[in-house]
DNA sequence: CTTATATATCGAAATAGCTGGATATGGATG
DNA sequence: CATCCATATCCAGCTATTTCGATATATAAG
């Protein structure tokens, strides 16, 4: 078994008296966050920070309707074009929106189902939470 | 139809060549926007916001296994205990997980069915990123 | 080759967010 | 009331992100 703090084995046997069973249940909770792969969370935490800004959710809204080129969009979220280019550079990195080539223009559209269904989500949440 | 920029119609014309089709293409991608309510897409982007950090993350699939007190969730997520404590009153503040007060605990569980959609949905999206 | 236009990238200032030690709060116990 | 302990809050330093004007790149057209 990895390294477990003593600190934590000795701050939980204070917790349930036990010091056989707080080893135990020092290893099952390392154990959970032990067997995630550092790596995936990022990427999934990247995903969510993509996703963590109104204006780009206000970008995804937009393309909800169909592909737009980045003037449209910029038009769409009232920014100017720097900004614009650089929150849709942030989506595509994540992975939520796709960018087509045609002739000097770029035209961005949604990825997959489900980053609607994560749009969907959010708000049935939301509801929740009022 | 409120204040559309003439800059914005202008540049749609010249996008388009026809003013009036511009206009009203302006027009229809304004609305959309328009048609957002401010507060809620903050609402929203606070969830996302919320998930957007790897240990806040873990905590998340620590919380899956059920009900946890502070101290154990520090002792799985391997932080102090005031970096702990901030992490979760940003996901209660999210409405992502609720706290119950039990003495001088505080438990916490995650709220609703939707994060665990949630958590799994950006498992999905990684995959078909990669 | 020059010009015009669409988009991307750079750079610097402002803002927001994370971190962890120190301190405060509040329940439990004697 | 004094003490212990779990948790929350405060604070200061640090890093990351946002913003937007300026500049660079690239394509189209004359």
């Amino acid at each position: 078994m990895a390294c477990v703090p003593k600190e934590a084995v000795s701050r939980m046997t204070r917790l349930i008296g036990d010091a056989d069973k707080a080893e135990c249940k020092v290893n099952k909770l390392r154990s959970i966050t032990s067997k995630l792969d550092e790596k995936d969370i990022e990427v999934e935490a990247e995903v969510f920070k993509a996703m963590a800004d109104p204006c780009r959710l206000k970008i995804l809204s937009l393309l909800r309707e169909g592909e737009l080129c980045v003037c449209e969009i910029m038009i769409g979220v009232d920014r100017p074009q720097s900004s614009t280019s650089h929150h849709l550079s942030i989506l595509k990195d994540a992975g939520l929106i796709k960018e087509r080539k045609d002739g000097r223009w770029s035209r961005y559209r949604l990825s997959e189902g489900a980053v609607i269904e994560m749009l969907n989500l959010v708000k049935l949440m939301k509801e929740a939470k009022v």
